[in-house]
DNA sequence: TATGAATGAGAGTTCATTCAT
DNA sequence: AATGAATGAACTCTCATTCAT
């Protein structure tokens, strides 16, 4: 009985860190960190000020969790899809599919990255790249060095070229119109580079 | 002797105006907008507080006018090393060329330029992209279209493409490692675009 | 148990609230609006600067309650006394009386209401005005008009008498010794009126 | 010569001080002394802020001054319309017609004779009733006074019944609407104050 | 004498954080 | 675990005053 007392008690609790990750979400892409309102994120999740920092220790503290969750979720996100195919090609073309629909799925969780990558804060940036190493490494050794086995990319440093990707990828999608939606197309951006890396 | 007295108070508002720009550079590369002190600013600029106050009526109109010169710079500094070549690939080249070395020589001034495009202020996003029109414009119709032309290029939309090309250059360059120097080679960047625009 | 815990919170801010009203009150007499320093105001509620924001937006909307509570006080202390004789010459006699009275046991609030009816803030102006109109109302229906009636005053046009009496009584009332009593004896004031108003 | 051009000197000072104390009443009329803003004051008379320090040492001396003057005058005005005629009872008719001319011509130096009575500011009330006491010597000794030797005003200590009069004509004069003109009628005022001190 | 750039103390306000309940 | 009143450091902005010219 205590057993399950406990087990809902956690439940509960998974509940509310949840509901509070996804409301901090909000407010930081919508007002950055600095700009952003503890009181907004804790009556947006529905809970009182307080509450907050049973679950974190600081509004900062709240913020590296979220970053960190974000970038897991986007490489999960894009894996996922990316690994259905083979082909080094497609799976570029892919990527870039694959990531302009994550923007647009999770726009605010996107933006935060965004900010964070292009922001001034060396703490969060250093957590978000740590965060994002899996998907360097990913779209190196799972695109890139098979493109080139396969004589369908010309010969490149990969590691500095998954940067590169990954670089025009973050840049290109997160230039987003009113309506949150990207201003280029990932079909005109994946042309773009496969005619660049082509041999 | 009025005159030159009015001249040399003149000379010395310039002066003071400069410097609180050139600090406020400094403060708001350094802290972001929310997070920039204005008493950091005049520190720095080797004024009381208050003085900032005579030259712009508030922190924020303080940087519109700061993200308004900084674009004006970077286009002007560009265009004039653009233009000392014909050739449109090799137009492009340099854009890429001296866009990376107005970087590493303006740092401040271009971290601000990539915090406000990828920040979550309307405003200054606003007051950015109107002062970088001439940039898009001058891409499109000095290097795209003349490429294009040329048959070097294969046939695109002049405007959007040189949108994409701008947010690639922005994306890229704005990756810094500690020392303040891009992370990625202009070189490397110009040729994957240029091999991406060949016909 | 929750309803008990919640009534003790409520109490508990009325009471806070109360005090920063009653403190903002001694400081905005004591140094009028602008001079008073919402610093000064809390400390002397025994709270922190903080708190006088937990209740009220800004120093402004703390004053416009004031002196709507002022009014409402002044009104209802006055009107209680005159209720209880029901001959027009006396009510008159009493509410002098009373309002002198009101004078010397309220002072502070009474030196905000008269400030805002001879200051230069139009907003304070208005409001202490609509708050004062029951005054007028009651000054014209319960003294004057059964005066006239009874033939015991000579014929005027009530509203405007009734204003032409509050604004003497708030005059001679508002003239205070370094006391902080009255310049003026009610009971003389009155007697000259009261004759003035005698058929 | 050199007694000329110091007299055009002199002249010219004058000038200067005049502009800035007209301007001061304007500015202090309209905001009140902590709202007053001394480079208002200078830009209204068209000088430059420093010139105010060249007159007056301070806001508040120049305050100081403002009052001073402006009670002076406003005896002045009046004295010389009610001297006019010899009766009693006219004179106060006279009295009271003339303060509300004062009023109305001299708008903006009635406001602040206003603001600085019922104010909080203990120096500048004190200024204020010294200067004023000419008024209250006069309203005794050539209307009052003689109004009781001519049995026209019943028996009442001179002294204080002026300044019950002072204080009606102050009440009642200051209320002003929004075009800046008395609600009540000197006349109706000043029939009732006969009125109530008729034998 | 007139100027106005520079000053800096001081104001109102915000808000992350604490803690008693 | 959840609450939200209280806190007070920190911030932007104002403006009377100074002083070199």
């Amino acid at each position: 009985m205590v057993r399950l007392k406990q087990a809902d008690r956690q439940q509960a609790m998974d509940g509310t860190r949840r509901r509070l990750l996804d409301a901090a979400a909000d407010e930081f892409s919508r007002s950055g960190f600095s700009g952003a309102n503890i009181n907004a994120i804790s009556t947006l999740a529905g809970f009182a000020k307080g509450t907050v920092y049973n679950y974190f220790p600081s509004k900062r503290a709240l913020m590296l969790v979220l970053v960190d969750e974000i970038a897991r979720q986007h490489f999960v996100f894009i894996q996922a899809k990316v690994l259905t195919v083979s082909d080094p090609a497609s799976r570029l073309q892919l990527f870039y599919q694959a990531g302009f629909e994550f923007i647009t799925t999770f726009l605010s969780k996107a933006r935060i990255a965004f900010n964070v990558i292009n922001g001034t804060d060396e703490e969060f940036k250093a957590a978000i790249f740590t965060a994002y190493q899996p998907m360097f490494a990913f779209l190196a050794e799972e695109i890139l060095v098979p493109g080139m086995k396969q004589d369908m990319f010309r010969s490149m440093e990969p590691v500095q070229t998954a940067m590169l990707l990954m670089t025009i990828y973050l840049g290109t999608a997160s230039q987003l119109n009113d309506q949150g939606r990207p201003w280029l197309d990932p079909g005109q951006v994946s042309s773009l580079i496969l005619n660049g890396l082509r041999k």
